[in-house]
DNA sequence: TGTACATCAGTGAACGCGCGTTCACTGATGTAC
DNA sequence: TGTACATCAGTGAACGCGCGTTCACTGATGTAC
């Protein structure tokens, strides 16, 4: 049966929306076109008539799952917040909600260039919101530009690390832990000395 | 035709240190059994006489990978000699011979618990000789063990997010390299205020 | 030491399975008149 | 506004393919005597 474009497109978000959590959650390769559809509320024959191929699909949903990512990053008051929240548990146990990079940064390597693309595109922006947000609230002492940049670079490497590495160790040991609770002290110090 | 069982040994070898390779180049699920056999010399339907599963080979394989890095870790002169080889182009290039927390940090999360087990394990390793670098050629002043011990899970954080992150941007671009280049920086300079 | 035979590492065909993608078909939507 | 028809999003069976694993077989090795 034939659906009324509002609809479709409506559908077409929900693809992209359930690909951004399963991707995350579990991978690009692991993830099937037919379990996407599914988590959709469709069946997967359809798939063809919004995406032109499963990779054309991943490079969308990881520009959404960023886009999420972003508007989430400048709700948060401060950056302390920010980074309480990044390295929290509760971010550790849903990587399907979380940042795309602690999720997919090992994936997307062995992945084609658009998706590479897509994944550099979003760690650029938010490498330029932590950039924003260091030295104070409105940018009073700032200091050398280049420097500027080279502490949320650093920044984020760490943020993301962390999460990636605290998800790899057993679940519930003590190290899993420290990767985050060290990482965190880290970055919260580093931002006293600005 | 059987084989000594000397020859039978050493093919054992074999498919561990090619799947050592080949699981840190392409990632776990992306290379086939007969793939890691092939590469080790031999067919497939023997894979079995050696490994009770693929699982079981991966496991065993992270576990020769980290081997192979604590002796590269023990030849470096100094602890920046190690960070410089650590994050250099040539290492970026290729992940098949360099660190197997920063080529499969990303899928052991996905992996079970056996995998798990032997990532955390090298990953102590690897934590725990960093530590022993820290402060000096022969620990003069070296401060609150715990601070050392943090200073050397941050280290091995920044180490391996750079890496993998580094690598899943596009490569030749400028964010590549400046991942690499501000967190070696950053590392470096960590050193000096030891 | 020599001989007969059991062992078992390696081979390659075969298995069942799930994947990405294609395709003929359906029928409500949207449009031409 | 009403009617006839073309469109096209969604369905589900089918495709070719590669995977992990199994299995009957081979024949040099290693052992029992």
């Amino acid at each position: 049966m034939k659906i009324s474009r509002a609809q479709a497109e409506e559908n077409r978000q929900r693809i992209l929306t359930a690909a951004a959590e399963l991707f995350r959650a579990r991978g690009f390769e692991a993830v099937s076109v037919a379990e996407v559809m599914a988590a959709a509320g469709l069946t997967h024959g359809g798939f063809y008539n919004h995406f032109g191929s499963k990779e054309a699909l991943a490079a969308e949903a990881l520009s959404e799952a960023w886009s999420v990512m972003a508007v989430q990053r400048a709700r948060a008051a401060d950056l302390s917040q920010l980074l309480e929240a990044y390295l929290s548990p509760l971010a550790r146990a849903h990587p399907g909600k979380a940042c795309p990079a602690a999720a997919l940064a090992g994936d997307v390597r062995r992945q084609p260039e658009p998706i590479r693309q897509a994944f550099a595109e979003g760690l650029e922006a938010m490498i330029a919101s932590l950039e924003d947000r260091l030295d104070g609230p409105k940018g009073e002492g700032e200091g050398d530009p280049a420097a500027r940049r080279a502490r949320a670079v650093a920044l984020a490497t760490r943020m993301i690390g962390a999460l990636m590495l605290s998800r790899a160790v057993p679940q519930g040991g003590p190290l899993a832990d420290e990767l985050l609770g060290v990482n965190l002290a880290a970055a919260l110090a580093e931002l006293e000395t600005s």
